[in-house]
Parts: C-alpha cells; sequence; structure tokens
RNA sequence: GGUCCUGUGGCCGAGUGGCUAGGCAGAGCUCUGCAAAAGCUCGUACAGCGGUUCGAAUCCGCUCGGGACCUCCA
C-alpha cells in the first residue's frame, strides 16, 4: 500500500501524509455564508471535500469534520462601512436576519444530502460562537497585533509581517500586496491599508450586534474560523480547506490571527479547491452565471438543455481532479450521465453475477486476473496521489467491460479467480458508495413497477413466442416512450431500465 | 503591475521522461425477428519555436493563447 500523499498549498508540492496524532484526523473546511442559496460552484468544493473526508475514513482514520455556518459578519462591500449581507438580506425578504440564516441553512442542507454528502462531525456557526472570537480578540490584542479605533479592532498586519511573513501561503510578499491594494479612502481609520478588521462597532440601527470590551459590534469577516477551529480542533491541526478563492484573504487572514494568537500555524495541510467554470469564467454570486442545484435539477435555466440529477453532477466532478477548474457544459453533463449508467448498470452486473457465482477456480486466465488484480489495486494508489478520483474511475471503466464480458457470456465466469472476483465486488461496492458516495437514483419505486413491468415483460414474451412482433414491438416503443428502456439478451432474460 | 495555474485527439478530461488513461461522440464487426444493450476492433493527440537527453506531451528557455487571485465570493 502505497502512502497518502497530499497537495499543500502551503508548501506547493505533495507531501506525505503524517498526522499530529495517529489513527486521527482533524480537518476544517470553510463552510457557507448562509444568505443566499448556494450555487454549483459552492457544491464543488463540499463535494471535494466530502470525498476526501469519505476516503480518509475508508482509510481507517477516525476524523474529526469541523465545517462551520457563516452567519454573521459579512459585509457588503470592501470596505468597514455599510450593512453586513444579513441585514440586508433580512430587510429585502422582509424578515429577521435570524430567519434569512435558518432559511438558507435549511435549504444548503437540503442540497447537500441530495448530492449525498455526509454532514460534518461538528458544524458551528458564527453567532454561536460569539464570545469565542471575542476572547481571541483580547487575546490578539494582549499580543500586539491589534490596535483599536473607535470600537473598531483591526489586525496590524504590517507589524505582523515584521516577526513572519503574512503573504506565506499564496507566496506574496508584502510589498507586493501593498502595491496591489487601492488607496485608502479618507473615511477609513485603520493605520495600514491591508488591516482587517477582528471586530466591527455596529451603527445603533444594525440589527445584528453583540456587547463587547470595545462597545457594542459584530466580528470581522475572517475571525470566526480561527476561533471555532482553535476550540474543536486545538490551535493547530492536520488539514484546513477550503475554495481557492479563499486563499489570498480568508486563509491568510486565518493563517495571521492564528499566529497572534498563539504563536502557531493552524493548519499543517492547506488544501484548495479549484473553481467552477461557466464558458471559462468562474462561477460566481456575483457574476450572475450561478446555476443554483435546484435549477440544475428540473433543468429549469436558460443555459441548461435539460435536467441533471444530482448522482450526475457529482459524477461529473469525480471525473475531473479538484485542483484543476472544471468548466460546466451541457454536452459535458450528458457524457457524464452516459458514463454514469454505463458505469452503474456494470456494478449492477456485478451484483448479480454475486449472487449466481459458484464457479470454482479452474480455468483462469491468468492474464486477465492479474490485469483485474492490477486495476483494482490502482484504485487506493491513485486515490493516494491527492485524491486522483479520475483516475480511479478509468481503472473502474477498463473493468468495464470485464464484468459485462461475464455477465454476457463472451468470458467465462472462472477465467478470474473467485477471489479476484471477490476483490473486484467489494472494492467497486465500497469505492461506489462509500468513497465516491455514489447512489441509485432510480426515480421509480422499485416495488410496484418491478411487478407490472414482469407482467409486461410476460405477456411480451408470449406475443414473441407466437411471432406477434408487433405486440412485442408495441409493448417495447410505449414503454420508451414511458422513458423506460427494455432489453432483451442473450439468454432469453429481459431487462429494464428507466430513462 | 505582482503571485500563480493552464494550453492534450470532434468534445470533456487523467497522466508518467521511453510502456493503452478513461468517458462521450463517430466508424466497422459479432450477437439479435428488429431494436437497444453488451462485446470486439479503429483515431497514434499533447499550442509554437528552440534546448537538455540515447529518448520528452512529460525537464529548461522563449513566443503566443486562456484563466484565477491581488475587493465580498467555495
Amino acid at each position: 500500500m502505497t502512502e497518502l500523499k497530499i497537495y499543500n498549498s502551503l508548501t506547493r508540492q505533495k507531501e506525505a501524509f503524517a498526522p499530529l496524532t495517529p489513527g486521527y484526523v482533524g480537518m476544517y473546511v470553510c463552510g457557507p455564508t448562509v444568505y443566499s442559496d448556494v450555487h454549483l460552484g459552492n457544491c464543488r468544493t463540499f463535494i471535494s471535500f466530502d470525498i476526501i473526508y469519505r476516503y480518509f475514513k475508508y482509510l481507517g482514520y477516525k476524523v474529526r469534520y469541523v465545517r462551520n455556518i457563516t452567519d454573521a459578519g459579512h459585509l457588503e462591500g470592501d470596505r468597514d462601512e455599510g450593512d453586513d449581507k444579513f441585514s440586508k438580506k433580512a430587510r429585502l425578504e422582509k424578515l429577521e436576519p435570524m430567519e434569512i440564516v435558518q432559511k438558507y441553512t435549511l435549504g444548503f442542507h437540503k442540497v447537500m444530502e441530495l448530492f449525498n454528502n455526509l454532514p460534518p462531525t461538528i458544524e458551528p456557526t458564527a453567532t454561536g460562537h460569539i464570545s469565542e472570537q471575542i476572547e481571541m480578540v483580547k487575546h490578539i490584542l494582549k499580543n500586539g497585533y491589534a490596535y483599536e479605533i473607535d470600537g473598531t479592532v483591526y489586525f496590524d498586519v504590517e507589524k505582523y509581517d515584521k516577526e513572519k511573513p503574512y503573504g506565506i501561503l499564496t507566496n506574496r510578499k508584502l510589498e507586493d500586496l501593498l502595491e496591489g491594494t487601492r488607496e485608502l479612502s479618507g473615511q477609513e481609520e485603520k493605520k495600514g491599508r491591508l488591516d482587517f478588521a477582528l471586530w466591527i462597532k455596529a451603527k445603533p440601527e444594525h440589527l445584528m450586534q453583540w456587547p463587547s470590551p470595545w462597545g457594542m459590534g459584530f466580528p470581522g469577516w475572517h475571525i470566526e474560523c480561527s476561533a471555532m477551529s482553535g476550540k474543536y480542533l486545538g490551535k493547530q491541526f492536520d488539514i484546513h480547506g477550503g475554495g481557492m478563492d479563499l486563499a489570498a484573504t480568508h486563509h491568510t487572514n486565518e493563517i495571521a490571527q492564528s499566529e497572534a494568537c498563539f504563536d502557531m500555524s493552524p493548519a499543517r495541510y492547506w488544501i484548495h479547491t479549484n473553481m467552477l467554470t461557466v464558458n471559462g469564467a468562474r462561477m460566481s454570486k456575483s457574476a450572475g452565471n450561478g446555476f443554483l442545484p435546484g435549477e440544475l435539477f428540473t433543468g429549469n435555466h436558460p443555459l441548461l438543455e435539460k435536467a441533471y440529477a444530482p448522482m450526475t453532477v457529482r459524477f461529473f466532478m469525480l471525473q475531473t481532479h479538484y485542483r484543476s477548474t472544471l468548466d460546466f457544459s451541457n454536452e459535458a453533463l450528458q457524457s457524464s450521465e452516459k458514463g454514469l449508467k454505463r458505469l452503474w448498470e456494470a456494478y449492477e452486473n456485478l451484483e448479480h453475477l454475486k449472487q449466481g457465482a459458484m464457479f470454482p477456480d479452474v480455468g483462469v486466465d491468468t492474464d486477465l486476473d492479474s490485469r483485474c488484480q492490477e486495476l483494482i489495486t490502482e484504485f487506493d494508489i491513485s486515490m493516494n496521489d491527492d485524491f486522483n478520483t479520475a483516475k480511479v474511475l478509468a481503472c473502474m471503466f477498463e473493468l468495464v467491460p470485464v464484468i459485462n464480458s461475464i455477465k454476457g457470456g463472451q468470458v467465462a465466469p472462472d477465467r478470474i479467480s473467485r477471489a479476484t472476483f471477490d476483490r473486484l465486488h467489494h472494492q467497486f461496492t465500497i469505492y461506489l458508495h462509500d468513497v465516491f458516495g455514489l447512489r441509485d437514483e432510480a426515480t421509480y419505486d422499485s416495488g410496484h413497477l418491478a411487478g407490472v413491468m414482469q407482467l409486461l415483460i410476460q405477456i411480451r414474451k408470449e406475443a414473441r413466442a407466437r411471432k406477434d412482433y408487433s405486440t412485442s414491438d408495441k409493448i417495447r416503443n410505449e414503454l420508451q416512450q414511458q422513458g423506460i428502456l427494455l432489453k432483451d439478451e442473450k439468454d432469453g432474460n429481459v431487462s429494464w431500465t428507466v430513462q
């Protein structure tokens, strides 16, 4: 068994993974800001980390997977003024901010469930950890890396950078960063143009505010993740993840905050997932090129030619490495849909073969047998190489003809050994269900429909027996119009699938 | 301007210095009452130009083209 290697954004190279505590993994992933619906790009990140979480579990680790819900604090613009997103949305929808939070949190969970993402083991909210955040800000102030001006506390980036490299995560020098920053506007009070707020003074009319040593206010944009990861995973933990877009600001600031507070880098491995694009441009809320999962599942969007099932989308994402951009297109989705169907049907064939398999090891084709073993072994090898799901799928697809040939009779079942067959079945099952989190998406009630289908198949069989092909074709054709496909197989059996 | 990523056959997409990625689409064949499915066979791709090397799509340089981040965003 090869060792797991992870691409660490912090060092910009693949590194062997060694947890702080053998057998345990602590992983923090930046979750959604619940002031609006998550779009497909957001989902990609959470699906990527779901696979990573599942793979660690598959490897036998006990994983504490913390993914936050940001339900306070984020401001609309890039200045420390104006309203937060929740208050704005609340006024727009004529709801309490916490109703907004509840609404979109529930929606988020629903979407995660549809994509078959496992829930994290802890899902803390920012508003539930105000006191922890205040404590952390106090600590940073005490350590001298922050200053207060009129009820707002800022992090002093330039002072911090004298001791530790602020731009370490994205490999940037402070001078370059300063150059790229826009001029301070006259109304801003912070000292350095890179300084960011840890705690923000609230205006009286502000809907979400809490008491603090600096007066009524609310937490800054980045402190919640530092406070909550510290609380649940410790000052230092194994993995911190999130979308690539968070690296330059949010994660950079998180590192600075944790270092300033605990004198320790928070995470040992940083994993960043790449963006989902549409026509080459990043899908984002502000660009307005985002699909909501609901639109995807119903096909109700101008850019969508048809509806796509959640598992199709999940499979689509699995075919690309998490660090590559993935471009959305109808063509790509449709090819994924067909590919998944083929893979899943092969898996079902494998299940059936498993039930009837009683063949002895007599005519084993050693070439075929060892090739199968190699391919199965490559599942783990590929995943160990920075979670290369695309490679695993390629191996699975290479095994599909083997499975289908045994089923179809082109290859005798005893050409592969019992041990190989069992391993094939076992690894297919584990990978499809447990590691990749795919599930059968048959939209039919298999109980009743299966009975009716048996009846129709029987009638058609009788018609064919007396060469009444007009009846048999009628049954098949009309079923097809209902989206049910009949397949006459070699051995005389008839199978059916819902399109 | 700075920091990076990237350019693979019709489309989508893995990838290692020399050995078939894979999916979808397409062509032929087998099976079949017909179809569908399945099986078998087929494309010898790696932006361009140089260099390193016995050998490079894979390493280096240059050119051209995409993209991300540097402002809230997964």
